[in-house]
DNA sequence: TAAATACCCATGATATCCCATACCATCCCG
DNA sequence: CGGGATGGTATGGGATATCATGGGTATTTA
């Protein structure tokens, strides 16, 4: 009965700089944190991460299991709440991208919501995105997942 | 117990762009995954495939047991999630197709159901599906179940 | 006090729900 | 054995709800 982030979804952003969470993405983040979701930096992809509080959750609890001063755990912590965002979506569905979010994924008039499945979406300069896709593409890279049985 | 998705089901889709999944897809569906269930692009072959709840866990599961940052997990979830939609059909058993799998199988008027197993279907646009198959049968493709051993 | 933010309402497009009908297979009873 | 009733399926249409978006206005923050 979970539920999943699926689909790519391309949203404006408008002039006060809000941005509708499709509503689909929204039901899920209402029912597994109440609302509450986290934004992070990703800087590997020039995207923004959307991350679920259980997904939060989980990282912590992670984090937690590391001595309190391990090399691992100071970056760990540094990426994932250094970095990140605690959001909320306002009464009508819509959020205003954090500043830095905003430069790092080059985004401006349009956003462009990825699922990346149960815990996860991504957040793209719709450019980026398809750039990165048709790269993929290019490589040929086949699907792991078609081997093995399923 | 387990059903199967059998059977070729030609249905029209409608002005409003409504299509009718067959009943006896539904019922699968509605054993399987609570009536959940999921549509994802078939570049390959120019259809949309169709996974029920219980291949998408599977597929889950496999994802998440990869490095959160690998590449060839990135491919997996843009795959299966980013190019998927959650679907659930309306109280009289249709679904609107969404509009990246319409024109992606190049569906307009009809849409044709094919039964592919026990977790798996594909929606075809007749004429797509015809042709496909006619040259299979022209290239005389065997079966390989049946000429192995038995 | 200017800028940024949060909240409220309006609107057009779209999706969803509900009801009606045509069609067909099956069942049941005369 | 036959014919009418029954029930489920696919399809159509109208009313209603939801979504994404824009704008106004109060409220906060720097």
């Amino acid at each position: 009965m979970m539920s999943r982030f699926t689909g790519i979804h391309l949203n404006k952003v408008d002039r006060k700089g809000r941005v509708s969470v499709p509503a689909a993405f929204r039901a899920i983040l209402e029912s597994q944190g109440g609302g509450l979701f986290y934004l992070k930096r990703n800087d590997g992809d020039g995207a923004i991460d959307g991350l679920t509080e259980a997904f939060m959750d989980d990282v912590q609890e992670r984090i937690d299991a590391l001595p309190i001063n391990a090399p691992e755990r100071d970056a760990a912590e540094d990426e994932y709440f250094a970095d990140s965002s605690e959001m909320r979506c306002d009464p009508d569905g819509r959020i205003i991208l954090p500043k830095a979010l905003l430069e790092l994924a080059e985004i401006d008039g349009q956003a462009m919501f990825v699922g990346k499945g149960s815990s996860r979406f991504q957040i793209w300069r719709p450019e980026t995105y398809e750039q990165r896709r048709a790269e993929r593409t290019a490589n040929g890279q086949p699907s792991i997942l078609h081997k093995a049985g399923a």
